[in-house]
DNA sequence: TTGGCAAACTAACACAGGTTGGCGCGCGTT
DNA sequence: AACGCGCGCCAACCTGTGTTAGTTTGCCAA
């Protein structure tokens, strides 16, 4: 089973077997368990490690005064948190995991070590960041401006995507550990209104979504229901 | 009239004079003068040029097939497109001028002279970034789970801390030069129900805005509405 | 001054999605 | 075997926001 990090660095640059082992090394230190609905780092704290997803479905969320949970991101195997989070004190919101999950601890130096006179790493590590806010903006459009059908159409591809680059879909079947009202807070919208939107994702055809793992029954339909278009995933 | 680059950088590293000849020459050079409502960057273009904005507002957004447009993110004097887009190939949005707009274009070369031996600068442009970043994490939760009135008593404080650290706001009134349907495009909504909770921010006695000025009459009360906290915002 | 036009503003109506509350299943615990 | 409980699922109802179709205002140009 490869290394899903390394694995996706591979789609931004062409990596040499050092490279490899370097960041392959980063991954196999100074492991940590979190358990389901745990925090991997709470809000307002003042971070210091960078993690690295091994295994697990985890987010970055933001929760208002009265309860309300924004999910501003997913994090899935082979993401990385925050590889600058220590430049920017405390956080303002905080990431947690949707599924038990298995992260790598690193500190600073180790990033510092693994970018120093490795020109590959720091431009993949470059082309990650991008790629990470590209799916940002793709978020804000999506909530913005996609109905209930499209967001979640366009968040099925794009995880299957995400998922594939990191080798963990299997052509068109992929895991989906997270519930209902997790998909909700995600997308803006209500666990009720997901399971509508699931219902007629279904009898369209376009998707099953059984026991955790999701299907893709047509993905040129599902990609053109979710306004669908790769290109802000693919790296130059 | 300071250049509101410099003094936004000045809010995250300390600079030392010739970092701020340095980043002043950036903002002095091929000056661009560009039509309200004109591209500054099309879609699928493969950008070369930085931008940086020094007059007039600007915006990121995406245009779906049939003509809906998300405002993904809003670019105000002082801030910078994209530092090393030249390294992502295609776009996979546009950026729009939403007034006359007059920008200086920064070439990469430009950028790397600029960081090199200047550590204030580069750890200033991080830190730049990393706030990016957060306001587009605040945006995803804003279009998520704040109502209407909540996400525009956010975006006026949010707006009114930006142009303040730009030096362009003057005390608690800032410029708004922007359309309803423009805000409606940002925040996920129609100019119709902007108008709506425009009145209803206006009658609650929180601000007034005319002719292009939005002038805040009780901070507090608009932030409690909209469930401001500064810290995203902060940089360290 | 007048005309033209974009933007602000409004009213009436429509509907997507939220809210509430309830049922049943699967699964882990005792 | 029984219990608890989170989760998927569903129906009825409600409401915040979208839609449509205007009128009014403000500003620039002739």
């Amino acid at each position: 089973m490869e290394n899903p990090f390394v694995r996706k660095m591979e789609r931004h640059v062409r990596l040499a077997p050092e490279d490899r082992a370097i960041l392959d090394g980063l991954a196999r230190q100074h492991i940590r368990h979190v358990a389901g609905r745990q925090d991997i780092e709470g809000p307002h704290t003042e971070p210091y490690h960078t993690h690295l997803i091994l295994d697990g479905w985890a987010c970055r969320y933001k929760q208002f005064p009265d309860g309300r949970r924004a999910i501003v991101a997913l994090l899935l195997p082979g993401d990385l948190c925050d590889p600058f989070a220590f430049r920017r004190g405390r956080m303002d919101h905080a990431i947690g995991a949707l599924t038990p999950v298995t992260v790598a601890r690193i500190t600073p130096d180790q990033i510092g070590d693994a970018v120093r006179g490795r020109p590959a790493i720091e431009e993949g590590l470059c082309r990650e960041m991008l790629a990470t806010t590209a799916i940002h903006r793709e978020w804000i459009a999506s909530v913005g401006r996609r109905s209930a059908i499209e967001r979640l159409a366009h968040l099925f591809c794009e995880l299957h995507l995400r998922l594939t680059w990191a080798g963990l879909a299997d052509g068109t079947t992929l895991p989906m550990p997270v519930t209902q009202p997790d998909l909700a807070d995600a997308l803006g919208q209500t666990s009720v209104h997901i399971n509508r939107t699931l219902k007629e994702l279904r009898s369209s055809g376009l998707v099953i979504l059984r026991s955790r793992r999701l299907t893709i029954r047509d993905l040129d339909g599902l990609r053109e229901r979710g306004l669908f278009d790769p290109a802000y995933l693919q790296p130059a």
